[in-house]
DNA sequence: GAGTGGTCTAGACCACTTT
DNA sequence: AAGTGGTCTAGACCACTCC
């Protein structure tokens, strides 16, 4: 047995639903049917529908059904965002401004990128935390898998539910690496704070449901007001 | 039904495990013992020895059997140290000194650890990264369940082993905040900064195997030569 | 009431490890 | 060869949701 079965049927979930075939948010079919579509018996069609929910990419539901995960924004707040007050209470920043260019990829970003785009789009944003600029984020994405974001201003607060809603890409991971830096001018300006205050410096690699890299991103976060949180097991 | 079967035996598992009847590193009965043990069928037992090797509180061999996780040096060093060098690469720092002290609990610390402890043990040290001084870390656990721990010098590498094998602690999960700070007098002097310095300040709580807070720790990074490094799903 | 996922059983055969 | 976990089947009944 090359592949066991089940895995056969994930790979053809998968396949449906990066195809488009099977949208975000849309029901699958029941295991019974599942199991008749690919000539394996309800039990291993109900192990692939329960692997696929490990794995973040359908949710189940007793009595309703089986979905393909939609990234709301309170999901991909939950998933994703990891800063947090000290005291471990959840936040929402507001957006306080927003700049997208179009450019020419440097040589990291063309590599670290599905496709090596030579051109980027370059989303600059500050967020605001009860009035105070806390966050100064800098995303770049493939400029020709994403054509035409720079027209959509205002993007939404969570960039990933834009992907997925105007281009079919879920994010189901990102790596990231978190270190310490002094707020050099700019930075500082945006920010409002002196040069050399201490800030994190948080970045990202964020990966679709085929595990190619899609977005990096750089986040510099004023800790004083906040702290990057996460539970290791 | 209240709660169902296979929960049953995943509880009785962990509590033989709890209470010292299952030693880490030893071998649990088969699929088909549990189920006859636990009257249930062969099916119900693998479904719970599979959850619990999900939760990380056994592993399973095929052709060998399913085993109690034991915490070696290089699974604490592969699940709980995120510290990496910025291109990715795993580190092994080395210990540099060592302090143990016996003192009363700070109102937080009392709170924060499992039994409430009067006193506790606070383990203070410096681990170098190729001779670099990278990494000051301070370690607190309750005394009067780790008695004796200031007498065991030199603690291993990593302490989770020391909490297995001598107290019969097995830490799961460990809670990370991770926040920016200045190097002051004391840091600056153990890591060889200067004061201003940025650093990484990381704060765990760690949790045994009955989610009970163990442990609570404070690192202090340098980040010219390390990242914290941690991927998101 | 019909349809869904959640739990459970009792078998079967295979792949792997150890003796 | 014996014992282990890995895969798979074909049924059963229950709990929940929706019409």
């Amino acid at each position: 047995m090359a592949a066991p079965l089940y895995q056969k049927v994930i790979d053809r979930i998968v396949a449906q639903i990066s195809s488009g075939e099977l949208l975000p948010g849309s029901m699958l079919p029941s295991e019974m049917q599942i199991a008749a579509e690919t000539g394996v018996s309800q039990g291993t069609a109900r192990k692939s529908l329960m692997m696929l929910e490990q794995h973040g990419i359908v949710r189940r539901e007793q009595g309703r059904g089986t979905f393909v995960t939609a990234r709301t924004p309170d999901s991909s707040l939950f998933n994703f965002f990891r800063l947090r007050q000290p005291d471990g209470q959840m936040i929402r920043p507001e957006l306080v401004s927003e700049v997208v260019t179009n450019r020419r990829a440097l040589a990291a970003e063309r590599k670290g990128l599905d496709g090596e785009p030579k051109n980027v789009y370059e989303i600059r944003r500050v967020r605001s935390l009860k009035g105070v600029p806390s966050v100064l984020e800098t995303a770049v994405v493939s400029a020709s898998r994403f054509v035409g974001l720079d027209q959509r201003a205002p993007l939404p607060n969570t960039l990933y539910v834009l992907y997925q809603q105007n281009y079919g890409c879920i994010i189901l991971r990102a790596d990231e690496s978190i270190s310490a830096v002094l707020a050099d001018g700019e930075s500082a300006a945006a920010l409002n704070v002196g040069t050399g205050t201490p800030l994190l410096c948080v970045d990202r690699v964020a990966f679709d449901i085929m595990g190619r890299p899609v977005e990096r991103r750089r986040s510099l976060c004023r800790t004083d007001s906040l702290a990057y949180q996460v539970s290791l097991t």
